[in-house]
DNA sequence: AAAATACGTTGCGTTTTATGCAACCTAATA
DNA sequence: TATTAGGTTGCATAAAACGCAACGTATTTT
């Protein structure tokens, strides 16, 4: 069946006022209109609609059947304009986005949590992926966008920012060496580590550090856990190498503390907000991507790139 | 908002074939037409609701938001369509009718309730009046139609059908009088009487004969109720006159006989079935009219009349 | 990297649908 | 019976939808 919204309302509007000429006033058309209109009804669904040949509009059974339909099409209709006027605002809306293993950790809670609170009516759903699988889940559109340190190359993939999250070396406040402006790999090789495993690009980048200083990194600890690597460090069991807002509330605390570490490699790490190419970002998408940039990655310079 | 149907139609269409060309070939249209409404559907809404620049079709979070609306309208569709169907196969509808003082009793309420049983997603209203009430509902539409022994004269009021529906002596199975083919009137104003008060179209058309015969009728009990004056008859108070199918069950059972009187004002009496002039009486209204002429009316002969 | 492919989009003429005007028909009323 | 207030219908006009064809662009293939 057709039910052409316009037609229903025509035979609203002359129930509601009484007579099809009233009707065509209110809605600024002919009265001819109303009545084919609202004759074109009766032929759509089979039935007279109104009790015919009579001076004043009465509805049949069906008519007021009809009538019922038209008024839950208008609850329904009412509800859609304020879902779009949220989703509009930005303020209702769903995401789906990826994150690159180095970024679990209470910086990232809180991030989730105040963007929640800011936006009530945002669903999130966060999928935490290695890099070859967040490729994938960007190409084919299973996520928004992911957030991860390897600076993918693909055609189709590119970075919408980028933000420099330098390794530092974590350790307890009392460590022999907290009190450092920076370490050397030599230094940091010689300790004990707590550090992720090599699968991950964090411990990567790590190696590859030690590697081009002719070193080797034997962490007496591993594990893909940032919660465990920097609980080691808060019992004076290791020294660990994280980017500095993962463990941002240890920190705040002072209970950890944060020292660079005199490598190339380990300086400019960087942070991209991936999404596939020629993806347009709604409201909501740039409400969350920004307070990402805000809030987990407060203390660097992020910029769009290309 | 507009939100016609046949728009937000091509978009489900699209999301659904997975792209506008295979939406237009299932809609038997060319994809342009597909393209520009879907294009209007979004100026309508002022938002995107799909992901442009892009090869397959793939909604936005609006885009769902007015799928979801398309499909509980769907929903409301279908039960409107499931409700016309009952309707026009008259399965479904609603009745109102007034009927006269003297046919409340069982042949009544047996009437209605095997309608109830053969028609029950028909609702009813049944208003117990006296004819100056029923011509006014009548005139103001306040009831479908109305059932009663007066001949209403108005030029809007029209008798559909007629049913003669003599009245006869009513009395207990035992009476001296039980076994005779008629009574005269002479003979029936001679016996104890129970009738109905004057005010009521019965009880005037009992006078008139008495009348008419040079009587008068002075009955020892006087009622509006037909329960009050079969109970005299049945405990050998008194005699009553009433339509035969008024005490149509104590008659079935035995308790009373129904004896014709020798009057023609009383073999005369036609209930009418009334309604405005130029009514056109829906499927539902000409099951219940069927009904009553056939159950409440089942020893009469019954015709359309003008 | 270039060509091929499969989409969506846009311009323009055509067809379908809705509308307006005027005359006409009908029910209710004076 | 005449009058009034409404619905309906014929015909011309305006608006909307459509089809065709050309074009632009994202994605895949070579």
């Amino acid at each position: 069946m057709h039910m052409h919204d316009r037609r229903i309302r025509f035979l609203y509007e002359a129930w509601r006022n009484g007579s099809m000429r009233a009707a065509a006033d209110v809605l600024n058309v002919a009265p001819s209109s109303v009545s084919r209109q609202i004759a074109q009804l009766e032929e759509e669904t089979g039935t007279d609609l109104i009790e015919h040949g009579r001076r004043e509009i009465r509805l049949t059974d069906a008519g007021h059947a009809v009538l019922d339909y038209y008024r839950s099409q208008q609850a329904s209709l009412e509800f859609l304009e304020g879902q779009l006027l949220d989703i509009t605002s930005a303020r209702a809306g769903h995401v789906e986005f990826a994150i690159g293993e180095g970024f679990l950790g209470q910086a990232l809670y809180d991030t989730l949590d105040s963007f929640m609170k800011d936006y009530p009516r945002i669903t999130l759903n966060v999928s935490v992926t290695d890099t070859t699988q967040m490729m994938r889940m960007i190409l084919d559109d299973e996520v928004h966008f992911g957030v991860g340190f390897h600076p993918i190359s693909h055609p189709q993939i590119l970075s919408r920012y980028r933000a420099t999250v330098p390794l530092m070396a974590i350790m307890h406040v009392g460590h022999p060496l907290a009190q450092r402006q920076s370490l050397s790999m030599a230094e940091l090789c010689a300790e004990a580590l707590a550090l992720m495993g090599p699968t991950f690009r964090i411990r990567q980048m790590i190696d590859e550090a030690a590697t081009n200083n002719g070193l080797m990194v034997a962490p007496i600890v591993t594990s893909n856990s940032i919660g465990l690597l920097s609980r080691m460090a808060i019992e004076r069991r290791a020294m660990t190498v994280l980017p500095a807002f993962s463990v941002a509330a240890e920190l705040a605390r002072g209970e950890l503390t944060a020292v660079s570490v005199d490598a190339p490699q380990l300086q400019s790490v960087y942070v991209h907000l991936l999404a596939r190419r020629n993806r347009r970002f709604p409201p909501h998408l740039d409400a969350l991507s920004d307070h990402i940039r805000k809030r987990l990655l407060p203390s660097t310079l992020s910029s769009p790139r290309e």
